[in-house]
DNA sequence: TCTGGGGTCCTTCCACCT
DNA sequence: TCTGAGGTGGAAGGACCC
């Protein structure tokens, strides 16, 4: 089975934000260079699309609500849909925090196809209960199948591929439908002649290799002929762990490069920190002016997660390589992983003198973003008012932040203005898009307040009960704040 | 049109070793 | 001793996915 949840990250902001359903919303980076992470079906048709230029959407749905990700809530509603897909099988293989394979058969959840359908349609019918939203289950004997069987589905549904049926399904669907197939293969393929699931398999698999290379022939030959036995895989260790930032402008001072670089290398270390890991080669990734984009690497004598390493050896590879004409994007990763921490010995003493030149911390790398920030006010970020409650940032700007304050059980709500420096503002946390399912008492229904002393010093601890397991993200929250 | 961020896998090239 | 074949590991780039 292949569940995909509908236009996700678009649906839980409409979920959370009573105004906006029915409404076009586009979720995406809202700087000059971001581009659309998913657009509510409101908006597909003024042809907004994923990965389109943030530009491009507003040219053609001005009138849209524009949103930048909340990964926090997404990761919330995520954890709870995969809790209803664990309860069916211990065999679950997330691809993502709206997608995930499940093997039905591995723990005997169905064992037919009117089995395998009702077990689809009561998990739709939970996961709609449990959060709110919709999600689209295909049902198939394979992995790829079942993707495609979701992607029909698409929105609120669910598709099962009979067996005996699957080459009758495939043939006339355009290669592209296959996975591992994108633009450059699709465009090879074209200048082919082969444009259909058919015209793949007609070609055979001696063709597709030459034209595909071998890894490539084979595999997509055999996906034509709707073979896959490729096996739901429950936990995937990470192979790298990667940070990157692309600037609103290029970046041509070299001294702010290197800066840059050596924040990136501290994000990078917190995050493999924050995963027990360490890792051998490092990798520094530059996209130039013209979106020319090179990397150069590095492999240490072993792996490291110590952030002067990681900073010295991204500083080397920094400096061989020509940045002149600008600068649009930098990163920094770590590949070559291991789950233990055993620093080789001329490292660790580079290490060692660079964390006395710096008089870092040697604990918690994580950058210190701004220092003496103000306060900023994030589009669709929610916010507390002490006397109107509950609502979240319609826009903000010239020292205004205007505030709609509504919750996901209320009606839609009213507009006011503030200052952005208003005492009585303060960011909040996303509150659950399903008032409490299993709540044992007290029910106080009312759109804010409720039980906790979340006063104003630590936002911290107005995290409420919401989420179950909501350890509200290792990262991606705000700010850690530790000197 | 003007292109994010975080990944995975594959291919090619080169150096080195046997 | 020279040459070549083949394996391996690292570096770099490309394609793809969500």
């Amino acid at each position: 089975m292949h569940l995909d949840m509908d236009a996700f990250y678009a649906s839980a902001e409409q979920a959370s934000k009573p105004s906006l359903r029915g409404k076009a919303v586009v979720v995406g980076g809202l700087g000059p260079r971001g581009v659309v992470a998913t657009a509510s079906y409101e908006a597909r048709v003024f042809g907004v699309r994923s990965a389109m230029p943030m530009a491009q959407a507003r040219r053609l749905a001005p009138n849209a609500a524009y949103l930048v990700p909340r990964f926090a809530l997404y990761r919330s509603v995520s954890e709870q849909v995969m809790g209803l897909l664990h309860a069916l099988s211990p065999l679950v293989e997330p691809l993502s925090l709206d997608e995930a394979f499940v093997d039905l058969e591995a723990a005997g959840a169905a064992w037919d196809r009117d089995s395998a359908r009702r077990v689809g349609e009561r998990l739709r019918v939970e996961i709609r209960a449990v959060t709110g939203l919709t999600g689209s289950v295909g049902l198939a004997a394979s992995k790829m199948l079942a993707k495609i069987a979701s992607e029909e589905a698409k929105p609120d549904g669910l598709v099962m591929v009979e067996p005996g049926t699957e080459r009758a399904l495939l043939g006339p669907m355009p290669v592209r439908t296959l996975p591992g197939v994108g633009p450059a293969t699709g465009d090879h393929l074209r200048r082919a002649g082969i444009t259909s699931v058919d015209e793949l398999a007609e070609a055979g698999e001696d063709e597709l290799v030459r034209l595909l290379g071998k890894a490539h022939g084979h595999g997509l030959y055999a996906m034509a002929l709707a073979l896959d036995d490729r096996p739901v895989v429950a936990e995937r260790e990470t192979k790298s762990v990667s940070v990157e930032d692309t600037y609103d402008v290029d970046i041509h001072d070299r001294v702010r490069v290197a800066t840059e670089v050596r924040r990136l290398a501290d994000r990078c270390v917190g995050r493999l920190r924050g995963a027990g890991l360490s890792g051998r080669t490092i990798v520094l990734k530059v996209r130039r002016y013209d979106f020319s984009t090179l990397t150069r690497s590095e492999t240490l004598r072993g792996p490291t997660d110590d952030p002067a390493v990681v900073r010295e050896a991204a500083g080397r590879l920094l400096d061989s390589v020509d940045t002149t004409g600008g600068v649009r994007l930098l990163g920094v990763g770590v590949s070559g992983l291991a789950d233990y921490t055993q620093e080789d010995l001329f490292a660790q003493a580079a290490g060692e003198r660079a964390v006395l030149e710096t008089e870092e911390e040697p604990e918690a790398p994580v950058a210190r973003e701004e220092p003496a920030q103000e306060r900023r006010w994030p589009s669709g970020h929610d916010v507390r008012h002490s006397v109107f409650g509950h609502g979240w940032v319609q826009g903000s700007g010239l020292g205004r932040v205007t505030v709609r304050f509504e919750t996901p059980g209320s009606p839609p709500g009213r507009v006011r203005t503030f200052r952005t420096d208003d005492p009585e503002l303060e960011p909040a946390e996303p509150l659950p898009l399903v008032s409490a399912v299993p709540l044992p008492p007290s029910g106080s229904r009312d759109p804010d307040e409720g039980e906790d002393e979340g006063d104003a010093g630590g936002q911290a601890s107005s995290a409420p009960a919401i989420f179950p397991k909501s350890r509200s993200g290792k990262e991606g929250g705000a700010a850690p704040s530790s000197p």
